[in-house]
RNA sequence: GGGAGCAUAGCUCAGCUGGGAGAGCACAUGCCUUACAAGCAUGGGGUCACAGGUUCGAGCCCUGUUGUUCCCACCA
């Protein structure tokens, strides 16, 4: 940056050059540095399949700006990034690429198909990286890891073993959710349910001898052809006589049992429910207490299979269009009723899923639940916000086990392996060669890979090295600190890493969880690809700067809460960033300093003082704020000081001392403006990390980078509180004049001379010149007694003076005295208000000390308004 | 059925521990004042959803009501 560049900030040409220095400069890189206070943040690790979003944008920004300000203030701080391999997605992804040459990965077969697999993620695996990149995103590269590297693969085979051993893993047959379209099974947590409208089938089931039927309703009348019995409340008077009998189920004619189960609402429907313990949790238990058959009749496919006779290989729902039809032309069918349904669908292709009985892997949750309650429960695990402390436990307490085998190929492969010739199944650290019970290397491997989450709860620790206990970055860098992510996977994954820590390393594996919310369109609506209303953060790097999208990202935000994206905030940050580097610009410009320090304090002026107070004031407020991770609050107040305090205020108050012959004068401002240019820069920069290091390098500095530097620190020595109030009464008179004169619309460049009648002479003595400049005078003179001939000229008014403007013919002394009249009314009712509370006697004796003062002071003030006003309002009556 | 969030200016949203209602955008008026028109100055605009309560004092705490959004839950 010189100062013959453009009058606009262009990013673009910027931030490729910065981010290439960051990464050549080793700065991300987290040593391990004994002196040093580790602070570890692990990236939520974003699908291979991955592009950039507005999601990942607002995560990456949040999770930067803290890594950032730690990294200043002083910690090895490490952020570490990677990717996840993404089970289904993934695999999904190269499943449509082979459709394409017309193959399917049976085609295939699995080996080859991993191969492609794996070409696919080193092809396109990168790019997310890349895109995280533009961001500014300062992780350590060089740590990045992926879910399916050995380390994780590691770590996934030891945590899987090791709970099997424990019993806390176990193989059953359950009933699960089944996508038919994904074909594998899903997790509780993978459903998402949906109100459908759909319709409630009443179906007459005839008595096996002959003496009436039942009524069953149904809402999925296609199971109807698993059905293995029809279940009613004992205490039913109504169906007493029938428990015991048998009916005859339609179609399908078979005899089924009519059985009597707590289960049964009497209240709701006919109270009689059909039990298909093959599709339906419910039914499945009711089964198991009374022995009933448990017979599937759907496929992994969604199909009807060869027990469903005449409907075999039908789709589900055209199956059940036809077992209406039937039913209905048979006799069977009594009524059909609108009924709105909760339909689970899959949360990747959102098909409906199936509850399906199935072979699968669990974990045992309760036992590893207790844990992890117990570390949010003793405060050792805050969520940020607090509230999402009781989503956690409500999950946590309630949830069931958890189904962790997936019919994928590209995922980790269960390490089990099942003997053909003693039927023993060997689970094993290392891959088995042989069954270890009756040595037969006649074994086969299971199929089943694992839930793509259950290494996900593995990232905060086999990220650095665990199970390896030696690892030195997982005896230094664990456990991490902060979680940063969306509070739409806590249960997914949030939950799991918490009871994966505290089961396996002993910790848990980060002491916050910061939840942001989500980012939407500009209705409110979640972006998505489907509706096409996602807008590209990458774009809007492009068009803004990635500084701009991140303050985007940042501001207006607060913790847990969803934020709508406006276009037009991008383009404001861009315009704050363009403020900034003009106002750099000027500073260089008029820069004749090579270094830069504070001047001695004897030499500073009203001015220097008044922003120094405020640049320390600032300092302790933005550290307190970040410390409490109220990002938005902190950079609200570093724009607002840089926008107002420096720039529209500090920058003009200098400006007469820059142009002036006053060499000792004009160094002391060139000083000060560098000094709290450089500071504010330091305390933006987790903000706008381009921009600001971009005009770091431009002023006097030293170290390479400002991304190392040391964090501003409240100075005792630079609070000037009397200077802050003096130069508050300064500027509310300049703010006075202005608003005149903008109320009469004088334009700027009609001067005049200013009468400053005031008890603070010394005041606004010092402050003279700067009124003459910042108030349109072309000479400022300050008394005690109000000039001749102020009759005829314009007045205002403060607490602290009366200003007169001499416009002779513009005076209106009507509308003037009006003026003043209302201006009184305002001031008199602002008293009345505050004395009302220092005249009551509880209001003294109660309040604290400090604001009782603040009261008193209040009071004093909007007397001196008053008097002043009365004044003038005298005066021109006279 | 259970739980949570939100309701503040025309729009989108901040408001941290109870003590002066704020920002951005939009709007109005006047300015090319030699850092910046992506700018400067000034201004208009709010019954902080409604009703009670606690308190010397409530946008903030408590209770209830209304509207709205979301999460969880096996009523066929």
């Amino acid at each position: 940056m010189a100062k013959e560049l453009s009058k606009v900030y262009e990013p673009q040409e910027v931030e490729s050059r910065i981010y290439e220095m960051w990464q050549k400069g080793g700065y991300f890189h987290a040593e391990r540095d004994p002196k040093k206070k580790p602070f570890t943040i692990v990236m939520p690790p974003p699908n291979v399949t991955g592009q950039l979003h507005m999601g990942h944008a607002m995560d990456a920004a949040l999770q930067d700006v803290l890594i950032r300000f730690k990294r200043m203030e002083g910690y090895s701080a490490l952020w570490l990034p990677g990717v996840d391999h993404a089970g289904i997605a993934t695999q999904i992804k190269v499943e449509e690429e082979l459709r394409k040459e017309g193959l399917t990965r049976y085609d295939l077969g699995r080996e080859k198909f991993l191969e492609k697999v794996w070409d696919w993620k080193h092809k396109y695996g990168n790019r997310i990286v890349e895109q995280q990149k533009k961001l500014g995103a300062s992780c350590d590269w060089d740590r990045a890891r992926f879910t399916m590297d050995e380390g994780c693969s590691n770590a996934v085979r030891e945590v899987f073993v090791s709970l099997y051993e424990k019993g806390l893993i176990y193989k059953g047959s359950r009933i699960i959710n089944w996508c038919p379209h994904c074909v594998t099974a899903l997790s509780d947590a993978e459903v998402e349910y949906q109100d459908k409208p759909g319709h409630m089938w009443h179906l007459r089931y005839p008595l096996a001898d002959g003496s009436g039927d039942v009524i069953v309703a149904t809402t999925r009348p296609e199971t109807m052809l698993g059905d293995t019995g029809v279940a009613v409340n004992p205490n039913d008077e109504r169906y007493k006589n029938i428990v015991g009998k048998t009916c005859i189920l339609p179609l399908v004619n078979k005899e089924i049992p009519i059985v009597a189960d707590d289960y049964v609402d009497m209240e709701f429907g006919t109270g009689c429910v059909k039990m298909t313990p093959a599709h339906d949790p419910n039914d499945f238990e009711v089964g198991l207490r009374h022995n009933l058959d448990v017979v599937r009749v759907l496929d992994d496919n969604g199909k009807v299979n060869e027990f469903g006779g005449k409907y075999q290989g039908m789709d589900r729902y055209e199956a059940r269009k036809a077992i209406v039809a039937d039913l209905e032309q048979q006799g069977y069918l009594v009524k059909i009723e609108d009924h709105a349904h909760n339909v689970g669908t899959c949360y990747r292709c959102h098909n409906d899923v199936e509850p399906i009985i199935s072979a699968q892997w669990f974990v045992k949750m309760q036992p590893l639940a207790e844990a992890a309650l117990e570390c949010v429960n003793s405060g050792a695990t805050k969520f940020v916000p607090e509230r999402f402390t009781k989503t956690y436990t409500n999950w946590m307490e309630n949830c069931r086990d958890w189904c962790i085998s997936r019919q994928l190929w590209w995922g980790h492969q269960i390490p089990a392996w099942y003997c053909a010739d003693c039927g023993h199944m060997t689970v094993s650290r290392e891959d088995a060669t042989c069954c270890e019970k009756c040595g037969s290397k006649n074994i086969t491997r299971d199929e089943d890979v694992l839930d793509t989450w259950f290494s996900s709860a593995l990232w905060p620790f086999e990220t650095l090295g665990w199970p390896d206990k030696d690892a030195e970055d997982f005896n230094y860098f664990y456990p991490t600190d902060v979680l940063v992510t969306g509070y739409d996977i806590i249960f997914f994954w949030v939950a799991r890493m918490i009871f994966s820590g505290c089961e396996h390393t002993g910790k848990p594996p980060f002491h916050t969880v910061l939840i942001h919310g989500l980012v939407r369109d500009d209705k409110g609506r979640k972006m998505s690809k489907s509706l096409g209303n996602g807008i590209d953060p990458l774009e809007m790097i492009d068009r803004f700067g990635s500084d701009a999208l991140r303050m985007n990202m940042v501001t207006a935000n607060s913790p847990g809460n969803d934020m709508r994206f406006y276009v037009e905030r991008c383009e404001a940050m861009r315009n704050f960033a363009n403020k900034i580097w003009n106002a750099s610009r000027y500073v260089l410009m008029n820069l004749k300093i090579e270094k830069n320090e504070l001047p001695a304090m004897n030499e500073l002026e009203l001015a220097d003082k008044w922003i120094l107070s405020k640049l320390n004031t600032l300092i302790a407020e933005v550290t307190e704020n970040l410390d409490k991770y109220e990002l938005g609050i902190a950079v609200q107040k570093v724009y607002d000081f840089i926008w107002d305090s420096y720039c529209d205020w500090y920058i003009e108050l200098t400006k007469a001392r820059l142009y002036s012959a006053d060499e000792a004068s004009k160094t002391v401002a060139q000083k000060v403006l560098l000094y709290v240019l450089d500071q504010f820069l330091k305390l933006l920069h987790p903000f706008m990390p381009f921009l600001t290091e971009e005009i770091w390098h431009a002023i006097p500095h030293e170290g390479d980078s400002i991304m190392v530097q040391s964090w501003p620190k409240f100075r005792e020595d630079l609070c000037f509180k009397t200077e802050e109030t003096a130069m508050e009464a300064i500027m509310n008179a300049i703010r006075a004049v202005r608003n005149r004169r903008a109320e009469m619309n004088v334009p700027p460049s009609k001067k005049s001379t200013l009468y400053v009648v005031t008890g603070k002479q010394d005041v606004f003595n010092q402050g003279a010149g700067f009124i003459t400049r910042l108030a349109y005078a072309d000479q400022v003179v300050v008394t005690g007694t109000a000039p001749d001939g102020h009759e005829d000229m314009v007045s205002c008014v403060t607490a602290d003076a009366e200003m007169f403007i001499p416009m002779n013919q513009l005076v209106d002394i009507e509308k003037e005295l009006e003026r003043i009249a209302k201006e009184l009314e305002k001031a008199r009712k602002n008293l009345a208000s505050i004395e009302g509370k220092l005249s009551n006697e509880n209001f003294v004796s109660r309040a604290p000390e400090n604001v009782v003062n603040a009261e008193k002071e209040k009071a004093e003030k909007a007397r001196a308004l008053i008097t002043q006003l009365e004044e003038a309002e005298k005066r021109l009556k006279k």
